[in-house]
DNA sequence: TCTACCTGCTTACCT
DNA sequence: ACAGGTAAGCAGGTAGAG
């Protein structure tokens, strides 16, 4: 048979004491596939190996051959062997025969990465085979391949299975799993209760009868997953939810990977895609469906049970249905299946895996064709020593007007096409010279492999950037956007990953060379335009802010947008005006500011702001959305009615005229064993007394707090629960102190400071000019 | 003994 | 298992004032 599949997820399994290569996924009718691929065999290289080490190679009982090869490692062509062997798992152990590890090359990817990069395969792959009995496999159809091959990208409908357990606190005892599974637009839900084993079993049969794409719930890699798994190797249980049989297997004690299917947590995936102020399952469904959970009191579960079984079991089914609708709601299925498209690796490595791993992809199949030599990672002896990074500009305090943002467009990327920066240009005698002394060969002698791979990113970004501004179907129009998006962010990823200690391609001279040319590259633009006159209020790594001196925002736009041009002419990289602030408050940081937009149209009006309270996590409500009034008062340049109101604001904290929910504040809490002092910190402390209650808390996870002693040492926190608030006594004065500390840091621009906030009245000042 | 100031640790943000 | 630069809060200390 033949067809096209979208593929989900890939893996191997033994068979005869040979790997087997697996791709699953799901053709364009929705048919779910097993594809089957026996004659693949592991293989990686050495670099001149000596005797006793050629010698032991070759009596490895696994071995299946070895060859001679050349390659090009760091800029010399070397004789190199090539070994192939039987089994995948064995490399690590071959791998130690080898004294000096740097010598070894390519023996750390994994196996059906090493398939995928050698078939050339991507997202979609266009197959032939001989269908064969499902046997144990879960999937629609088996199929044995003849061929595969990459194809063009397409979005077929993907199962989505939701889960959440229940369980006895005390005794720890499993109650009920519901579910709810999402397929071309229906939902379907239900429930399993009975003995804990018994559970577990059915549970296993109901994703083997689904046969799930993904399977998501809210904090199942941290809690439901591991559970379920202690029931199952207590009740002696194998928990085959694999679409192979296999069982989960937990990476890095963080990630889970079924076979098959993609085990998306959508706690972790809320926590990165949106940042929200509180992480639990109540919150999140609010802010983002608008729907509350249901009303069952987790802390007495068991009561709840005895007294109403039904109710506990459609709450259990409920919070799996708002997990569900919440991973659809920030929609990352087709964002990661996109990206999937653009690194070329199945879906299930790009949601759960690093930069590295979409990097790898696309680098080491241009190495393999050129003859390229493919280092391994290197975890071990990682350089502790930091490469110099950006260069921030100072920014004085003020409230400008007409200030216009002018950033580059990919500044790291278009530096290194520009510059020819590569791990294959690196040469003592290049003649491309970086401002910290690295040298690189020309582009004219040898192209950079990484600046050729950029420029055809760069190419594929503008060619869906023209197609989605000539597409007039909306959900197309959508979907060219994802696309060019992903590009841009894997473009962008580059960098950190060629910066990064530990990468197989790192070279500290290249992250460092980059850095180096963007820094002489913005400080030159600030040199050239304040020596012409053009005052530079700010710039942070890839932008800068400019004062237009203009007093309408036509003039301002032209002026900036010329200046722009004739930046990106002379230096040969985009520079963009993304906006124009009027006015742009700053007092004085650096990474702060805010601003009313007047540029672009379609943002006019728009307040912006950048790392203040208003944009962070761990500051209550109270704090941003004072501040945020109090910049809307000076942005309309009133900066008496900011004081004003600031007074009155603190006043009303101070005296306890404010809704409890106001003051919640909330941080992350790693594992507790991480911190040097874990009882002085309020997040532990927090995190300390809830698991004592015995709320969920897995490490990774935010806990929200009220402060309600800030003086003792350390601070005496209580633990928020919503509509759970009754005996918390917030230290009000706390909250006040705050609140005017976050104030202050504006109002002092304009000659106020926190302790007259606080106090009595402030100078009588009536226009903007007195203040300065 | 109290306050001002400093350092180290920590988190979250900006690009 | 992508980077560095930065602000700011709290804990816990010390120096100097009262």
């Amino acid at each position: 048979m033949e067809d096209e599949l979208r593929v989900v997820s890939a893996s191997y399994i033994t068979e005869n004491g040979g790997p087997v290569v697996e791709l699953f996924g799901r053709n364009r009718k929705g048919e779910s596939f097993t594809l089957l691929y026996r004659n693949f065999l592991p293989y990686f290289y050495v670099i001149e190996p000596t005797g006793t080490e050629l010698e032991a190679l070759d009596k490895i009982d696994d071995k299946v051959k070895i060859e001679n090869v050349k390659l090009q490692y760091r800029g010399e062509t070397r004789n190199a062997i090539k070994f192939t062997c039987r089994s995948p798992w064995r490399v690590p152990e071959f791998r130690k025969i080898i004294r000096d590890q740097n010598r070894i090359l390519a023996a750390d990817i994994p196996f059906h990465f090493r398939f995928y990069y050698d078939f050339d395969l991507g997202s979609c792959v266009k197959f032939s085979g001989n269908e064969v009995e499902r046997g144990k496999f879960t999937t629609d159809h088996v199929v044995v391949l003849d061929s595969i091959e990459k194809t063009a990208d397409f979005l077929p409908p993907l199962k989505i299975m939701s889960f959440d357990i229940e369980n006895t606190i005390k005794t720890q005892r499993l109650l009920v799993i519901g579910y709810t599974i999402s397929f071309t637009g229906k939902y379907e839900d239900g429930y399993i209760v009975g003995e804990p084993a018994d559970i577990v079993r059915q549970f296993v049969e109901l994703v083997r009868k689904q046969d799930p794409d993904v399977i998501t719930g809210y904090n199942i890699d941290g809690y439901d997953l591991p559970f379920i798994e202690g029931v199952a190797s207590k009740g002696g249980i194998e928990l085959k939810l694999a679409r192979d049989m296999t069982t989960p297997q937990r990476i890095q004690g963080q990630f889970w990977r079924i076979h098959g299917r993609v085990v998306a947590d959508a706690w972790w995936n809320v926590k990165r895609e949106i940042h929200p102020k509180q992480e639990t399952l109540a919150f999140v469904s609010i802010e983002l469906l608008g729907e509350s959970k249901g009303d069952v009191d987790r802390l007495n579960i068991d009561r709840e049970w005895e007294k109403d079984r039904e109710r506990v079991i459609k709450y259990c089914i409920k919070d799996s249905y708002l997990a569900l609708r919440i991973l659809e709601k920030i929609d990352v299925l087709d964002k990661y299946e996109n990206m999937s498209t653009v690194s070329l690796i199945p879906l299930d490595d790009v949601w759960n895996s690093g930069n590295s791993t979409l990097i790898d992809s696309l680098v080491i199949r241009v190495a393999d064709r050129r003859g390229i030599a493919v280092p391994m990672n290197n975890f071990i002896n990682r350089n502790e020593e930091k490469i110099e990074g950006g260069y921030v500009h100072s920014i004085e305090p003020g409230l400008y007007d007409m200030v216009a943002v002018l950033d580059f467009k990919s500044m790291y990327p278009s530096l290194m096409i520009k510059y020819n920066i590569c791990f294959t240009t690196i040469s003592e005698d290049g003649e491309i010279i970086s401002p910290n002394g690295t040298r690189f060969v020309s582009p004219e002698r040898k192209r950079g492999l990484i600046p050729e791979l950029l420029e055809d990113l760069m190419r594929t970004r503008d060619k869906y950037k023209l197609m989605m501004r000539n597409e007039t179907d909306p959900g197309r129009k959508r979907y060219l956007n994802s696309m060019q998006s992903q590009v841009k962010i894997l473009m962008n990823s580059f960098y950190g990953v060629f910066a990064s200690s530990f990468y197989r391609f790192t070279d500290q001279n290249i992250g460092s060379s980059i850095t180096a040319f963007a820094r002489e590259t913005i400080k030159g633009i600030i040199n050239d335009l304040n020596s012409k006159g053009i005052q530079v209020i700010y710039g942070d790594t890839d932008s800068v802010f400019i004062k237009t001196g203009k007093t309408d925002v036509d003039s301002a736009v032209s002026f900036s947008v010329s200046i722009g041009e004739e930046i990106s002419k002379r230096l040969g990289i985009q520079i963009e005006v993304e906006r124009v602030l009027d006015p742009l408050f700053s007092h004085g940081a650096k990474k702060r500011y805010a601003g009313k937009v007047v540029y672009p149209e379609n943002e006019r009006g728009n307040l912006i702001v950048r790392g203040y309270e208003i944009r962070r996590t761990d500051s209550f409500d109270l704090q941003s959305e004072a501040l945020t009034e109090i910049f809307n008062y000076i942005l309309n340049r009133d900066v008496n009615g900011a004081l004003r109101r600031a007074k009155e604001i603190i006043s009303d904290v101070k005296s306890g005229r404010v809704e409890i929910d106001k003051l919640v504040i909330s941080r992350s809490v790693k594992d507790f064993e991480f911190y040097k002092e874990q009882d002085s910190l309020a997040n532990v402390q927090t995190a300390k007394k809830l698991m004592k209650q015995g709320q969920e808390f897995v490490p990774g996870m935010k806990v929200s707090w009220i402060v309600v002693d800030s003086k003792k040492r350390p601070q005496e926190v209580e633990p928020y629960i919503p509509n759970q608030t009754s005996n918390i006594k917030p230290d009000y004065q706390y909250y006040a102190d705050r609140v005017a500390q976050t104030l202050s840091r504006v109002t002092e621009v304009f000659s106020v400071d926190e302790t007259s906030l606080k106090n009595v009245d402030i100078k009588k000042k009536s226009t903007l000019e007195d203040f300065f």
